[in-house]
DNA sequence: TTTTCATATCGGTGAATTCCGATATGATAG
DNA sequence: CTATCATATCGGAATTCACCGATATGAAAA
C-alpha cells in the first residue's frame, strides 16, 4: 500500500497571521504604515477609506494576530506594525512552504 | 496639514495568493506535498480528510492562485505545488511587508 | 462633575466561504 | 457504443466575514 502523507496540524498562530493579512482592507491598512509612522485610528480610518468602527475592528484582528502594536496616549490609540513578529511569521511561513 | 499616506492599490494576484493559503483546509492540503510527490485528487482528498468535491474545489482555488500545477494523465489529474511561483509570491509578500 | 472627543463594542444585514450529496464531464476499458 | 472510474460542477445549508449606524467606554478638558 502507498504511503500517503497524512494531514498535519497547522500552527494556529500562523494560520491567524495569514488570515489577518488575507484581506484587501487589512493589507491596505498595513500599507498605510509604509512611511514608518505610527498612526491613530482616525488617521488610519481616513487613509484606508473605511468607517471608524470597521477600521477599529480590522485593527483588533491584526493586533490579535500579532501584526500590530497598540499604545494608548491620552485619548488616542496609536497603532504601528510589530515589525519583528511580522518578519518572524513570514519566515515561518517561508520555511513551511519551502519544503512543499 | 499632516501628510497622511493614502491607501495603495494591492496587486490582485498577490491578494489571491494570500487568500488561497489563508485556510486551514488548503494549508493542510499544501502540506500533503511535503514529501515532494505529486498526487491525485483522491489521494489528496483522503490525506486531507475532506470530501472529493470539496477537495477538488480547494485545488481549483489554489491552482487559480498559482500555487498548484495540475496535469492530467489518463483519467487522473496529478497536482503538485508550483514551487517557483510560491517562492516568488512569498518573496513579493516579504518585500511588501518588510518596509512597514 | 459634566462635556467632549477618540476609540471600542453591539446589533444587524448582505456577501462570501465551506462543506456536502447529487450529478455532469471526459478519458479509458471492454 | 456502453460502462466505468476520476474529477469537476451544481445546488443548497450552515457558517463566517465585512461593513455600517448606533451606542458604550474611558480619558482629558472645562
Amino acid at each position: 500500500m502507498k504511503n500517503l502523507s497524512t494531514r498535519r496540524p497547522i500552527d494556529p498562530a500562523l494560520l491567524e497571521f495569514v488570515k489577518a493579512i488575507a484581506s484587501e482592507s487589512r493589507l491596505g491598512i498595513l500599507l498605510t504604515f509604509l512611511d514608518g509612522q505610527e498612526r491613530t485610528v482616525n488617521e488610519i480610518s481616513e487613509a484606508a477609506r473605511l468607517g471608524q468602527p470597521t477600521t477599529s475592528e480590522h485593527l483588533a484582528v491584526m493586533k490579535r494576530a500579532g501584526i500590530l502594536i497598540a499604545e494608548r496616549r491620552g485619548k488616542e490609540v496609536f497603532y504601528q506594525p510589530d515589525r519583528l513578529r511580522i518578519a518572524e511569521a513570514l519566515d515561518t511561513l517561508s520555511q513551511l512552504l519551502k519544503c512543499c
